[in-house]
DNA sequence: TATTTATGATACCAATCGGTATCTATAAGG
DNA sequence: CCTTATAGATACCGATTGGTATCATAAATA
């Protein structure tokens, strides 16, 4: 009954569950051996080191962030819709079975200190990769006349991941959705503000 | 040359340095004694044990944050220059010598889970006392034929403090002062929106 | 079926964790 | 000046940390 690629899998999918809600630093190879089942033995065999499985349970986190982020705008089929997709996306943090603890980016970010470059660099990354996504959207949008073509691209890059942020981490404090729910209203005003 | 009062003042202050930059629980106490100079001995007499130096830490960031915001908010005659106030206290939090590590409630509120139970309840304190002075910056602002009086209050405190945290996650990840300046340029629009 | 390979369990390691008991030294009160 | 209370240092505690060496066993190969 062994199969190695299903424990590494396990193991990644457990560690960055607990990594997401408890923190990196201060979850404990003991919290992944309770939570997994497996003993240290099997967790040495197929990471380096604490910091090797911590990097690949973000990366893991991150994956399947931005595939189901990836995946709900190719179902739409304009500007508005494929913001409406991360809106949902966004949304959905306080009651997705996706990952446990709320936004990887977030919380990654927020562990981020210079005594954890390697957090900190993957924290960028994902922040980058999501700018990124959201310059295509509008760019796309632009070219489609879907939206006005003279809008500053990168300043509403920036409003609507802070505000999206900062609204799922007062949703996940107060444990309701008022707040994201609240910012992602928002975001749809001004979304009409700009669509043509 | 002894001053106990002094000492645990100097504990409170580098141990807040501490638990706002690398987290409440991945802070030891030997990275505190390194930090202060004193030993586990003077620590222990003035605190009963790390949860409650956390406590007391979190506390003093707390207070010294709101005073600040406090201080600037009441020099400032009107609403607009009152939000503008707490816009500056947010953009100073890439260089200001207050603290370091960022905004604390953003930083405990992240660390919060359920195994976290008195840093969540200070962080839930933090935010409402920041909702409340807000609201009553609103209640003013309408009273005194300022702003708008037919603003919808608490919607309008979620997205400012959302936005806020959001920008300055962002901009403390990328080492500049990028995002939270857009996000206060955002804030600043919606401020003239509302006002009369 | 016998042998080899590799997976995961067990047992251990030094270092560090939070916490305590004890002791020294300082400073205040008589 | 002498006594007393107390601030802070020292030395220790058991438990836990990340990590490693070794071993048993399951699966693949011969």
């Amino acid at each position: 009954m062994r199969n190695p690629e299903a424990t590494k899998e396990l193991i990644i999918l457990k560690s960055a569950d607990l990594f997401n809600t408890q923190g990196y630093k201060a979850t404990s190879l003991s919290d992944i051996t309770k939570a997994t089942g497996f003993t240290k033995g099997a967790i040495y065999r197929h990471f380096e080191n604490k910091e090797d499985l911590e990097r690949q349970a973000l990366h893991s986190l991150s994956k399947r962030m931005f595939k189901e982020i990836s995946t709900s705008i190719k179902a739409a089929t304009n500007f508005q819709e494929k913001m409406e997709a991360i809106f949902i996306f966004f949304e959905g943090y306080m009651e997705t079975p996706l990952y446990q603890g709320g936004c990887p980016l977030l919380n990654a970010a927020i562990e981020s200190d210079d005594a954890n470059p390697i957090i900190k660099e993957q924290a960028l990354v994902m922040l980058s990769r999501l700018k990124e996504s959201m310059h295509i959207l509008f760019q796309n949008g632009i070219k489609n006349n879907q939206i006005k073509s003279t809008i500053a691209i990168d300043y509403y890059i920036t409003i609507f991941i802070a505000i999206l942020e900062g609204g799922i981490m007062m949703s996940r404090l107060e444990n309701n959705k008022t707040a994201i729910t609240h910012a992602i209203n928002h975001l749809r005003n001004l979304v009409k503000e700009i669509v043509i």
